[in-house]
DNA sequence: GATCTTATATTTGTATGAGTATATCCGGAC
DNA sequence: GTCCGGATATACTCATACAAATATAAGATC
């Protein structure tokens, strides 16, 4: 048990389309009100069959990116229809250059969510949650956030916290804030050859919500993400 | 101009059958874990040829309620890894019995987001976001949060309000609170025939946005979602 | 001349059947 | 008991044909 076997699993050609528009999409190579060519064409030009392509238009249509209609033909959406919260989408902007923007945006979404998540988990997470982010932090001390190990290690912490406020919708959300997450150590280590160690600061989360308090555990966090926030500026103006 | 045509465009295949597939599930029909019989059955039982059937399964996929594989057919993914709020799942699942304790958590949700969000409005809508929140505010004047048109014009003052926090991942956010809007409505319709007038609060956040003091924004906001707490609470437990 | 109605052409949507690829399962060898 | 390898069920892809719907343009009506 815990073996890590992560056999890549072939990527199925509908799922590779999707992931393909998908990221054109977000990249800004269609934008808005752009109508692609008929299913013919471009499943042709992509050496495809119509069926996975369609599937792929599916996919995207139910993430608001698309709208497709007989005789208009399929659209990109305006982009206040798209759903940029879904893990999906978030994954496929993290594969090209990231709207600074954007990135503002969510750090602003996590500055509201996570400080009363973590007030929130303080009085109700069990020995389980604690245990979960007692390895992340564990896991942050090991490996460094230099490496992928220690940044997935930070990643299962604040999703730790999340699952932990033991409500449904805001633990739906931790793949947004993973997302944002991610971006911030990104920034971080790329603005900095020696970044600042963000451990204390987590742990002082960690300590707050074991010992329920959940007004020190709000505090933390927002002090977290205030120095978490300086680290990254410069990178994103 | 400004005709509102809305003509009933017929449902496609793959969208019924994702609806019917989606709603079951949220339904508690299907369990996760459960497992779907084969395409050529279930498309055969359905009387729909396998094209649109599996499309229908792709956007049930794609906001993580299944999960297929070769040989090991298609299963109910468990339901931490659904995307609960997402527009079409949070639909789906208003057409069924509502889970009380989700409906909790949308609303505990509303309470993390929306006071900050219009404190954000407050610091930089727009003009045009005050029309539309004036709109809203007189639409719920005019026809009473008894009718449709009245609750819509309910919908549209919060949305208004997520638009004009200027954060596109907060706006995206926006169906998701109009959601617990609605049952917030649907709940205090059922438990009262004449339910307290809540104009009042929705007036006082609106001035407090309008004179762009953020800080009374969030108050009022938090006021007003408290009462409607208030107003729900009996009929939730 | 403007507006409603009617064709028509184009594009997506659905049907069907064959064939491929992949993962699970099971049996056998070590 | 563990590991390897083939049989098998299942989703996945392909190809083609047909149906439905709708934007556009042509025509009829006022």
């Amino acid at each position: 048990m815990g073996k890590a076997k992560d056999q890549p699993r072939p990527q199925r050609i509908h799922q590779a389309i999707a992931t393909k528009l998908g990221t054109a999409i977000l990249a800004g190579s269609y934008l808005p009100g752009d109508s692609l060519d008929g299913e013919i064409e471009q499943s042709l030009a992509m050496g495809v069959s119509r069926t996975p392509y369609r599937e792929a238009i599916r996919i995207l249509v139910s993430k608001g990116l698309l709208e497709s209609r007989p005789k208009a033909g399929t659209h990109v959406t305006p982009r206040h229809r798209w759903n940029l919260l879904d893990p999906d989408i978030l994954a496929w902007m993290f594969m090209g250059q990231p709207d600074k923007h954007f990135i503002r945006d969510l750090f602003e979404l996590r500055g509201i969510l996570e400080p009363a998540a973590a007030a929130f988990a303080a009085e109700r997470r069990s020995e389980a949650h604690l245990d979960t982010m007692r390895d992340g932090l564990s896991g942050m001390k090991e490996h460094g956030l230099a490496s992928q190990a220690g940044q997935e290690a930070d990643r299962q912490f604040h999703r730790a916290i999340l699952e932990a406020s033991a409500n449904e919708a805001l633990a739906s959300l931790s793949s947004s804030v993973g997302a944002a997450v991610q971006w911030t150590t990104h920034f971080k280590q790329r603005a900095s050859k020696s970044p600042r160690d963000p451990l204390p600061e987590h742990v002082a989360v960690f300590t707050a919500i074991a010992d329920a308090d959940a007004e020190a555990a709000r505090s933390a966090m927002s002090n977290l993400l205030h120095l978490a926030f300086e680290d990254m500026a410069e990178a994103l103006r």
